[in-house]
DNA sequence: CATGAATGAGACTTCATTCAT
DNA sequence: GATGAATGAAGTCTCATTCAT
């Protein structure tokens, strides 16, 4: 009476997550839909049985590495109460994701290049703005919550998402170019040198 | 070297820059050797003259490319003697290249994907560390000319470096947000806010 | 016969419509199993339960549909009894029937095509002979009956079967051209135009 | 200085005849363009060097197949000067195309179905109604002709229309069904009894 | 030298068919 | 018996590269 029972929802996760990782590595556009079959250990055709196309794949695969991003770095500050350790924590858990594996900038590269030159396609650029502004709330979150027990000295919200913004932008350019140039400098030695700035400068005495 | 080596220089330079203008407005992958050859106004055949394959033809273009940038970064900040203003042109030019248009964005992004994508191979690597390093000498010099001249406090060139290597990332970094994100915040704010801490905390009173 | 065996038959008639109707509006080639298994209501798999392969599926569709056909002939002209009127209406049922819907006239037209392209292979062209041997037959006793009944001026069998055929050919022909012109022209006036002809020639007085 | 000379068009007709004989023989559906490519002595590439698409391909084929029917009609009664000889001779000329090649009827159906599937997409539908036109036109001003001599008895134009009309439709309605039933019939036999229909009627006494 | 016609490998995608449930 | 998930062959089309002119 019934067939072969199967998730489907889990199933596009399981190739999505299969090519994602192939993505990382060689981009969007050189990534053949024979290699993800391969990767995901299926035929061709099954992809197809979950995907529209190769940019459906696309778009769900950038989405599940963006909310995996957000939420690994939502769980990293989750539980610490101080908000300092709990900025330095979300500096700590960037770095980390960073230096343990080289494609995750990598991915990130490919995404950003995929948004830019997909712009007007809103399947792959509102996915991403949504993570960036929730990151940047989550930061924001964490100043406001150290102006609120008198820890860190800003005049108000605007400057929150300032230091925010300038944050995050800062640690996805140090680490771009921490890879491109064959890791050169020392990573930890340049953040550190940033967030004692970013600290001295705001952190009240 | 004799007028023909000369000559034969000169095209590979006029069809690589024909070439990188597509390269910037599409990417490499989407563009085909049909585009550049029409865009350079010369046959298909003869780019293979010149170049021994499309790899070795983007590998030319993005040397060219950084090249340009790096000299222009240079001749920006040529004849200014105040090192505060040197500084603060070089930033200043860079806002400008990247607000003027944005697709040196999307050519740097696609710039940077080739690069990790292909990090063994020299061809693509050598050139943009090569410029990596000339844009954070030139900083360097400034900041330590800076403190020749009893403006800037600092210890020692290692930590001139420092601020050169965080400066050209966070550059980067704002830029890339700023294209990504649909430009939903006011870049010149962000990037005088870095330039405040940044010489609040390294300028003589 | 079993019970059985009578179910099966009736589910092979079923699919079989079902599938003709998917043939009719888009032709053989472009309609998919799947899309039969969905306008069927049955699963994929199922209609491989009750047919070898698509080609069979298309056999049958195709003799249930010139079945039809030949049926709708026999039944519109059953119950008249005057040879002429019954001329008459088997060629007014014929006009009606591709006037009131234009894919009668498409699938015909490949049902002949595939009839041509497999002309060796009897699963398509027998049902198809048969069907045509059927009308003419009809043609030809309603012209016998009418020379028997000295209505009709006719040297013997032979010359109603040129009638016949003829009259077949040209209701055919006119009905394709009809519909591929775009209909450029009169179809009733051409009709009435070679029934003329039929009838005065052949009608005593 | 100059590289390989080829005319382009007589290309793209030698490509387009070799499709065209494929096409009469399965359909345009069945024909895959690695067939045609073969059947061109051609790599896969090279048509899409002439041919956009292979509905291009198909486009033109057909145009040209059209094209050379109306054309050998035309020189089929051309020197011909009495108007019932010139009747005769096209009507020949139409028996033994057909008879003489089946391919010949096989395409018309295969060209028919693919306007009748693509009847909005005039780039199928425009060349056929054109050359119908043509032909009707033909055999009206033979008829004309005829009358003016005095030797055909119609009343106008319109009569002649009407009978140009039917003579085409009868036409192609006998060779399909000369071939779609395995030639069951004489077709010299049924074409000549439809003749003397129109000439008896027409011819004045 | 310069060219563009020619090409085949390989890309994405569809779909008839099989088979485990 | 019924199902639909899985599949790979085959389809259309692109494009880097070669080579005769």
């Amino acid at each position: 009476m019934s067939a072969k029972i199967v998730d489907r929802e889990l199933r596009r996760l399981q190739i999505a997550s299969a090519a994602m990782s192939l993505f990382a590595e060689s981009g969007f556009e050189t990534t053949s839909m024979n290699q993800v079959a391969a990767a995901a250990g299926v035929g061709k055709g099954t992809i197809y049985e979950y995907f529209r196309s190769k940019d459906e794949l696309i778009g769900m695969s950038v989405r599940i590495w963006v909310e995996d991003m957000l939420e690994g770095i939502k769980s990293a500050i989750a539980g610490i109460d101080h908000p300092e350790d709990r900025l330095r924590s979300f500096v700590e858990f960037s770095v980390q994701a960073f230096i343990t594996d080289d494609s995750t900038m990598r991915t990130a590269v490919s995404v950003f290049q995929t948004v830019l030159s997909n712009i007007e396609n809103p399947t792959f650029s509102e996915g991403i703005r949504n993570a960036f502004e929730g990151t940047w709330q989550a930061i924001v979150d964490i100043v406001m919550d150290g102006k609120a027990d008198g820890l860190f000295r800003i005049r108000n919200r605007k400057e929150a998402e300032r230091i925010a913004i300038n944050l995050l932008a800062f640690l996805d350019g140090i680490f771009l170019h921490h890879l491109i140039t064959g890791k050169r400098f020392d990573l930890l030695e340049q953040v550190n040198h940033y967030m004692e700035y970013l600290l001295d400068t705001h952190m009240k005495s």
